[in-house]
DNA sequence: TAAATTGATGCAATCGATTACACAAATCTA
DNA sequence: TAGATTTGTGTAATCGATTGCATCAATTTA
């Protein structure tokens, strides 16, 4: 029933040794063109696939290369898996996802997991900063595994990063808000302890400094990303004696929830009060009044993620130190900040 | 400097065989208290880790199953998978993606470089419908190997599927519109050689007929999932002598787009013209005037798949034949067709 | 023609873990 | 106390593919 063949059925069938059929199949030039020829016909004729686990555990490569993310139904880790995916597929490798829902011990199993599943390499996006902590990871680097940090990256010896350049980012759109004549910027901030939310926060703070701006500390509002927190905070920007006139958010659902807000109270976007987004979710684009936003270039974060792996495990990197790769993001100004055309 | 502790290695320090060690960590009986103890204490100070391969190999399961789908980055399949994910990994499986790009060669490439992988099932989301030839979807469950489909599906002896109840989402989707007063309700379509589009059309149909309502075949219009379909659309159904006063749209991204195109003519929706989608994509609900859709329930759905999936694995259903899931839809009636309150 | 070379294949170990079977020592039964 | 059980480990095969080394026959060289 279940006709699994195997390399010693093809050499039983043809009164041959396992060894001869490997070597046929494996184009060893020692290998007569007769037999070779025979024994890729039975091969085919008797329906022979290779077993990827046993050449897996003889070879000490499982072709297989592991994926972690916060969680993978978001426009951004969806599309930068899709650019993994897409990148390692031609080379043979297969891309095993796993989910932390930001929980530092699911992060800790997964590694394990994959660790003792023989992956070939992990990436991943951190989603704790474990100050000390970070054993579990040097695991990791110790096995002489390639461990890749996209997006959410920490500094550690020997691990690459591919990012976007955050604090860049965050400059540039601070920047466009002051030039719309927005002069009071409120800024919805993520974890700080993440770096990408700290590389945002010090743009914004440089370029408000640039600006002779001085920070008011009733216009940094810690948020979740989603679009109850966008709304709730805008409750509380507006009961500020001295209310902002823009807000930059580090999400893009904060800065929809921070609209639908704002317009319940009839002020008017982009007139007399400017949002800007970050992410560049589909949405962003979409809506009657459409957000600005950033993009992150997700595709293309997830195929630079995997070539920085390919070249680690292919030497074409043989660099003790890791790999830093820094992209550009792009702006994207739309209706919810644009005043002067 | 790579150390990889393997039973040996902890059976040579503690002078014993692999086999007692494998015993010992296996939690069999027959080992002594001390013994195991001493294994156990061994184990955790040389760092030993289970290599899974090896186990695959041995057992014949790898515990790895594979999720084929035509792209990751949509939010349907993004959280099917997520859905998927969540159920296996509490048993220990770990899930594998593919894309096909609805490319058929991708999709039996997919099945074949999984296979060669060991996977214990494949899950899949069909890309093409080869009416005859659908040996290398047999081969699958010729190997004994779980074939579940889940929304695409396909109907095949021994397999399973996990779908939503396309035709009574779409049959009540009709009906909503026609009870809003909408007469003449144009029908985006998607590829109907796949089940899940024929389904909706007849659902479509049916209502219109238990409405006493004639087929119009120009409000028939063939779209592929996106913006500027919709958009292209609504051009070809205003032409029409008879244009129409609603459109059905199977894709949420060809309403939006034909929402789009409506408001340039001027047209207001839902008072003139109403429109409804299907997916429930984020954006429907975030959209100022938010569009009616039909939520596909894809967590669940990733949920049902894989518990499918370990039924058979599990021989809770030893059954010879296939099982269908047929999951309900929810309507989710908003702005975009609701003129009566 | 004897010796050396080449060509094609077989032998057996290896990757790491599991497990049926064998076996010795310890304990129990009558 | 001899024989029967029980207890705890060791032996060796297995999963499927690869590969260094050995081997044998055919061919070439001197």
């Amino acid at each position: 029933m279940s006709e699994k063949t195997t390399i010693y059925d093809i050499a039983k069938e043809l009164n041959i040794t396992a060894a001869t059929v490997s070597r046929a199949l494996n184009n060893n030039p020692k290998i007569s063109h007769s037999t070779r020829k025979l024994v890729l016909e039975t091969a085919n004729k008797m329906n022979y696939k290779q077993n990827r686990l046993a050449l897996a555990l003889r070879s000490g490569k499982s072709n297989n290369v592991g994926v972690i993310v916060p969680r993978i139904n978001t426009n951004f880790f969806a599309s930068v898996i899709r650019g993994i995916e897409e990148a390692l597929h031609p080379e043979g490798y297969h891309v095993i996802i796993c989910q932390t829902h930001e929980d530092k011990n699911r992060e800790i199993e997964n590694i394990n997991t994959l660790l003792n599943a023989q992956v070939d390499g992990i990436l991943m996006s951190i989603s704790n900063l474990p100050k000390e902590n970070d054993h579990y990871l040097q695991r990791v680097t110790q096995k002489n595994i390639p461990l890749i940090f996209f997006d959410r990256k920490k500094e550690m010896d020997n691990v690459s990063s591919v990012t976007i350049d955050d604090y860049q980012a965050s400059y540039e759109i601070t920047q466009h808000l002051l030039e719309q004549g927005c002069d009071k910027i409120a800024y919805f901030s993520g974890d700080r302890t993440l770096e990408i939310y700290e590389d945002r926060f010090r743009g914004y703070q440089q370029a408000l400094l640039d600006n002779n701006i001085a920070i008011n500390e009733d216009y940094i509002i810690p948020i979740k990303s989603n679009v109850v927190e966008g709304r709730d905070a805008v409750e509380k920007l507006l009961a500020l004696e001295n209310p902002p006139n823009a807000i930059f958010s580090t999400s893009d659902f904060a800065a929809l929830g921070a609209i639908q807000k704002l317009k319940e109270h009839n002020i008017k976007i982009p007139e007399d009060f400017c949002v800007f987004g970050f992410g560049n979710e589909p949405f962003t684009k979409f809506m009657e009044l459409s957000i600005s936003s950033v993009d992150q270039a997700p595709l293309e974060m997830g195929k630079m993620t995997a070539q920085v792996f390919l070249d680690k495990i292919n030497n074409v990197d043989n660099t003790k130190t890791g790999k830093t790769v820094v992209l550009m993001p792009k702006l994207h100004i739309r209706q919810s900040s644009t005043r002067i055309k």
